[in-house]
DNA sequence: GTCAGACTAGACTGGACCGTCCAGTTTGAT
DNA sequence: ATCAAACTGGACGGTCCAGTCTAGTCTGAC
């Protein structure tokens, strides 16, 4: 093995940053020391210096690393495959994955920072924004083309019905954990019956038997989980 | 006139809290530095300090006074009355009137500014959810009551229905706003176009004449997929 | 004019904190 | 053993800032 101080190196470096998160996710930039930092990575400040330049530069690195993640997770744990699965089944199954990914208050308490230094750093809203929604709603869209295409959806426009059922779907999750914090995060039961009534409303909506006609069809659920 | 000093105490009061709302819009808490608000209002930092005990009392009185007004905006601008109009119209003229107001560099700043603040200060984003969302989603409930009443809308759970209402419409938008600063906030015609589409949509999923015919599905309601 | 209350200008305290420096120690490959 | 690179621990400079204090000025009612 040649690397002979390299692991010491990524050791270090592995500290600082999982450190680093912790701080800032409960302090946010301007609320966390950099003492705080080395200590709570069992390192000591020069240590972090030579890791990374500033308090800035490591702040980037953190928050780069974390939306990186959870893309990652979003990728992997998410069904991505177009196979020959009904529309509302896909569909279901690939909303109860992606709240389930997305709303843990890890994430959440990320994308609250993120969105309170957008003033300071409008980059890393940025960043958030393409890699969640916006991969998100890519592949939706893909979906959608090929559900229509197949007849099972009626998308003229498969991107904005993406953007529309992304948001018909986290919409509400979302916000409330943002303002109330992790008391706002749905609980297990809370996230399925959600998932299913946004399928539900999107199938509605964008479903190929839909008409506007006048009879007077009341589409009633039941209301239980 | 027997308010003697009572005018300069109110005027200076008054530039003191204007001022501290830019400061704090602008740098968030723990950015702003009191002899900034001063010097903005014009005013010396003892006068701060003779109006408000602190910081954070003045900045607490500041987000309050906001989500204060933007309540009373709300209530006042966004058509209330539930009188005969069709739902369509009635929800058409109250999505574009409620995303008119809350869509606003202003008020997506406090958002931002509130999120971020969120660990240090829950009340305020407990307030502003009660303030903002829940307000608009009650009085969406009353109206669905409403419009369910007299048969042209179908809602068993008016309060479930005016929560999707409610997130189908402000969303996309709002979570928008959050990670791409102002420039996420929507134009006048995107505006529109979404709030049509999102009555639409929902008028689909919750309208009486809804034929869920033809959806050869899934059925979110019942668990015979 | 007088007087109280509102206000000013700026110095000051006490503390927090970023980033650097330094003198010495550990680590691991050769 | 030796050597270089990684790391320690703590001190330190410089800056920023909340909040206080002092000494004096302005305003307007009587």
């Amino acid at each position: 093995m040649s690397n002979g101080p390299a692991n010491r190196l990524r050791r270090s470096r592995e500290r600082i940053l999982a450190a680093a998160e912790d701080e800032f996710l409960q302090n946010g930039f301007l609320g966390t020391n950099m003492d705080s930092v080395a200590d709570r990575a069992g390192v000591s400040k020069q240590t972090v210096y030579a890791h990374l330049k500033s308090k800035e530069a490591l702040f980037l690195e953190v928050v780069e690393a974390m939306t990186g993640g959870a893309a990652r997770a979003l990728r992997e744990d998410v069904e991505e495959p177009l196979d020959d699965r009904p529309v509302g089944e896909y569909l279901l199954e690939l909303a109860v994955d992606q709240l389930t990914v997305v709303m843990t208050p890890r994430l959440m308490r990320l994308r609250r920072m993120v969105i309170g230094e957008v003033e300071r750093f409008p980059e890393l809203g940025r960043s958030l924004f393409e890699h969640g929604p916006r991969v998100s709603i890519e592949r939706l869209a893909r979906a959608f083309a090929h559900y229509t295409r197949i007849g099972q959806l009626a998308t003229p426009d498969p991107v904005a019905a993406a953007t529309q059922f992304n948001w018909i779907l986290m919409g509400a999750p979302t916000n409330a954990a943002m303002l109330l914090g992790d008391a706002g995060i749905p609980t297990r039961s809370e996230l399925e019956r959600h998932a299913e009534e946004s399928v539900r409303i999107f199938l509605c909506a964008y479903g190929p038997g839909v008409v506007v006609a006048n009879q007077r069809t009341v589409s009633s659920r039941s209301p239980s989980g």
